[in-house]
DNA sequence: GTATACAGCGATATTACATCA
DNA sequence: CGTGATGTAATATCGCTGTAT
């Protein structure tokens, strides 16, 4: 993984929650790999920029309003692979079984990265098959849940297939507007409400996982800040025990002293900037107190 | 140009259910 | 088999934004 993080030079951390104002949704996918694990992002190093993959190919192009959106990869470009369908569904179950004229998963369709038929997906479920249909025609959107008998609302487990499809379409877009929207569920065999809420928690999930990890980076850097003002302050007593024992630099002529053209500090010596110790810093600063009172 | 009502949408918190160990 | 943990679909609510009046 890339990372940029400089604490010395940054003064703002790559973190999406310090980024982000308040309102966006997303973290900003960038400088990441495609096909990180959940244990790679797991990892206890303390490697920076903690951007989560969760949407390897494409940036977020987040339009706060849909009649803004980008124009849309999924809807343009031709199809990709043709997954493989699912084993279960029923064979003769076609894109022209469900197609009303306005088919989207044709070759040219407007919708998918790739081909594929749903549409007796969840008719296959003989529990949820009903509910589908149903919310497939149209009935059902916000506020409309319930069954035919009024139960409460029976959990849908989307199939295997059906999430990647929604998967692969979140890579390309992160929201949808209502023509994805509908196209999406006409070719899922869901209802559009039911991929708007799906799109809803995956956003609400790629947030979670960002902030999980923007967590556990600053705990990362909280640790390795602590330790390193226990060193300084280790250093710290022993640079003041070192002066009170041995005022050394005191006795220097004045005339010894140099500037230190790499860290710009007075010096008996030129120093090595990168070997430079703060020992030597300290008594640098010192042999420059010395110069600034013997000049004035 | 401004104020107001309304609709649509996304974010978020929460609930309900399925699945698994 | 019962149970708790976990994942996720679905719901409820709020706030923001654009639009019509």
């Amino acid at each position: 993984m890339e990372l940029a993080l400089s604490l010395g030079d940054t003064p703002k951390l790559p973190l999406s929650f310090l980024d982000k104002p308040n309102k966006d949704p997303l973290p900003s996918f960038f400088s990441t790999q495609q096909g990180k694990t959940s244990e790679e992002e797991k990892r206890g190093s303390s490697d920076p920029p903690i951007q989560l993959d969760l949407l390897p190919f494409t940036p977020v192009l987040r339009s706060p309003h849909p009649s803004s959106h980008l124009p849309i990869p999924w809807l343009t470009q031709p199809c990709g692979p043709v997954r493989e369908l699912d084993v279960n569904r029923f064979p003769a179950a076609t894109t022209e079984d469900v197609d009303d004229g306005t088919s989207l998963s044709s070759p040219s369709s407007s919708v998918s990265p790739f081909a594929m038929d749903f549409s007796m997906r969840n008719n296959n479920n003989a529990e949820y098959g009903g509910r589908n249909k149903r919310e497939n025609e149209g009935e059902a959107e916000r506020g409309s849940d319930d069954d035919e008998n009024g139960s409460t609302r029976k959990k849908l487990r989307l199939s295997k297939d059906q999430s990647a499809f929604l998967e692969e379409s979140f890579k390309e877009h992160t929201t949808l507007n209502p023509k994805q929207k509908l196209a999406l569920a006409k070719q899922l065999n869901l209802s559009p409400r039911q991929v708007e809420v799906w799109f809803q928690n995956r956003r609400a999930r790629t947030k979670l996982k960002q902030t999980e990890v923007d967590c556990e980076y600053l705990k990362r850097c909280c640790e390795t800040l602590t330790e390193e003002n226990r060193r300084l302050q280790k250093e710290l007593q022993e640079l003041r025990a070192l002066k009170t024992t041995q005022p050394f630099y005191m006795q220097l002529p004045a005339t010894t002293l140099t500037m230190c053209p790499s860290c710009e500090r007075v010096a008996t010596n030129p120093c090595n900037n990168q070997t430079n110790t703060n020992k030597s810093r300290f008594s640098n600063a010192q042999a420059q107190a010395q110069a600034h009172q013997i000049s004035s």
